[in-house]
RNA sequence: GGAGAGGUGUCCGAGCUGGUCGAAGGAGCAUGCCUGGAAAGCAUGUAAACUCGUAAGGGUUUCCUGGGUUCGAAUCCCAGCCUCUCCGCCA
């Protein structure tokens, strides 16, 4: 959410953000209902100075055993035309709250302008993009191969857009989870289990709400969805919050799966692991000072790297331009992979800086030493996210001879297993 | 799921026979005095949001949430949410 008072005296800049983030949102009638709000405002205190002033009054004429009837009659007035104008009240900040949580986040200065994802820049490319003496296999064949991944008991057991892990395959990323929140957990990250599913609050908190409604699992009878990313729980630890500037900068790593609808995303890319209604990510969090949040972004991209360097996956890092920055951020950055199998790159990580825009919503603030309070600011990113991963790591490290290498980092947490050779079984 | 108790400021905790209650008292925190330094002690201060105003300053709201009664509600009534205790059930 943006501040309103911020819009008011904004309204161009606001315009713009909206029109280049591909967004529709009448600004116009916002700054109505601000006026209108704040006209009733201005004449319902008045009436209720007078209402708490005479009331007084009252008190004390009746403790002086005097007579008060006609004050009260008149209160009696006075307090139903207050109740009147409250009502409007109400029922005008209702549509200017609701129409406030449809205005999308400003993208920053150093953002570029676009019109789809073809304007996004590549910043960085990091690694050697593998050749293969062969045609390499797409992971599902791998997976299937070793008996890693199953997809028709998935698609059995939930439907389409399941996977399975097995064997080998559960143990691969049980390894990297492992070995992302220790990674993580050394950089100054506490490790979180949040519960994951979020009740309307929270995902209000964080932006999912009301935009996003359509991408989420809800529970039929209860006010709960299933988390997205753990970026909703995690974010939302200290909604409601004055946290003190030395608790500042705050860093959290959470696991967690990730429930997502995906509605109408059928039919392309979405074969075998890449798109799913469930996966697993490492997801790292920062609740971090105002001045701070940009020097945050850049070291929490280059915190989310240090996990694909590790597994010496060759990437890329895509500097997001306002088309396809998402509502509630101001800056984005990509981080693709190289997908041997697939012949492209992919989406892994997210890392985003959302300025006081969550803050606003989540009412998270601190409060500095001249005690002024503040919001924070948030930013979040995938480090990483497991599915992709899973299977950038089959296809890219697979062998002429027909099997595949297991990256280093992680052999320890497989009982140094270096390479897959058979099905279910390990050399 | 059943029975009971309760939700007050950063925290603990009074008030709850309706009026001068943003709310006693204490702790914590901040500043000052004291001290070689610290502790103790003493003094003072210590909410947030909205709104009017160039400012100084003024006004409104907030004692879980929402509604009601009333001239007036932390205090009375109704509904909901949450917490705790006991019983039941259960990984």
């Amino acid at each position: 959410m943006l501040d309103l008072k911020f819009i008011r005296e904004n309204p161009q800049i606001v315009k713009e953000a909206v029109k280049n983030k591909k967004e529709s949102v009448d600004i116009d009638k916002i700054l109505e209902l601000d006026n209108k709000r704040r006209s009733l405002i201005t004449k319902v205190e008045q009436l209720k100075a007078e209402r708490n002033k005479v009331s007084e009054e009252i008190a004390l004429k009746k403790q002086a055993k005097q007579d008060a009837t006609a004050d009260i009659t008149h209160m009696r007035d006075v307090g139903g035309e207050i109740a009147l104008m409250d009502a409007q009240l109400r029922s005008t900040e209702e549509e200017l709250n609701s129409r406030m949580l449809w205005v999308p986040n400003i993208p920053h200065a150093s953002v570029p302008v676009g019109d789809s994802e073809e304007d996004n820049v590549t910043i960085k490319e990091w690694g050697k993009i593998p050749q293969f003496n062969f045609t390499p296999l797409p992971h599902w064949e791998l997976g299937e191969k070793f008996g890693m991944i199953n997809l028709s008991a998935a698609v059995k057991i939930a439907g389409s857009g399941f996977y399975l892990l097995r064997g080998l395959g559960a143990r691969l990323q049980r390894a990297l989870i492992s070995y992302m929140l220790d990674t993580h957990t050394a950089d100054g990250f506490t490790e979180i289990i949040p519960p994951y599913l979020a009740n309307t609050e929270t995902m209000t908190g964080t932006g999912q709400l009301p935009k996003l409604a359509e991408d989420m699992y809800q529970l039929k009878d209860e006010n709960l969805y299933l988390i997205p990313t753990a970026e909703v729980p995690v974010t939302n630890l200290h909604r409601d919050e004055i946290l003190r500037e030395d608790q500042l900068p705050l860093y959290y790593v959470a696991h967690t799966p990730c429930f997502r609808r995906e509605a109408g995303a059928a039919g392309k890319d979405t074969r075998g692991l890449i798109r799913v209604h469930q996966f697993d990510k490492v997801e790292m969090v920062k609740i971090v000072h105002p001045d701070k949040s940009y020097e945050e972004h850049e070291t929490l991209l280059q915190q989310a790297e240090k996990i694909v360097q590790g597994l010496k996956i060759p990437y890329r890092v895509r500097l997001l331009c306002t088309a396809d920055l998402s509502f509630a951020g101001t800056k984005c950055y990509d981080i693709e992979i190289w997908s041997a199998g697939l012949n492209k790159y992919l989406e892994i990580s997210s890392v985003s800086n959302f300025e006081s825009f969550q803050a606003r919503r989540m009412n998270t603030r601190f409060r500095d030493k001249d005690k002024k309070v503040h919001f924070v600011h948030t930013l979040n990113g995938s480090g990483l996210a497991l599915a992709r991963l899973i299977s950038a790591i089959l296809e890219n490290n697979q062998t002429e001879y027909g099997t595949i290498l297991i990256p280093e980092v992680i052999r320890p947490y497989l009982g140094n297993i270096a390479e897959i050779t058979k099905s279910g079984q390990e050399k």
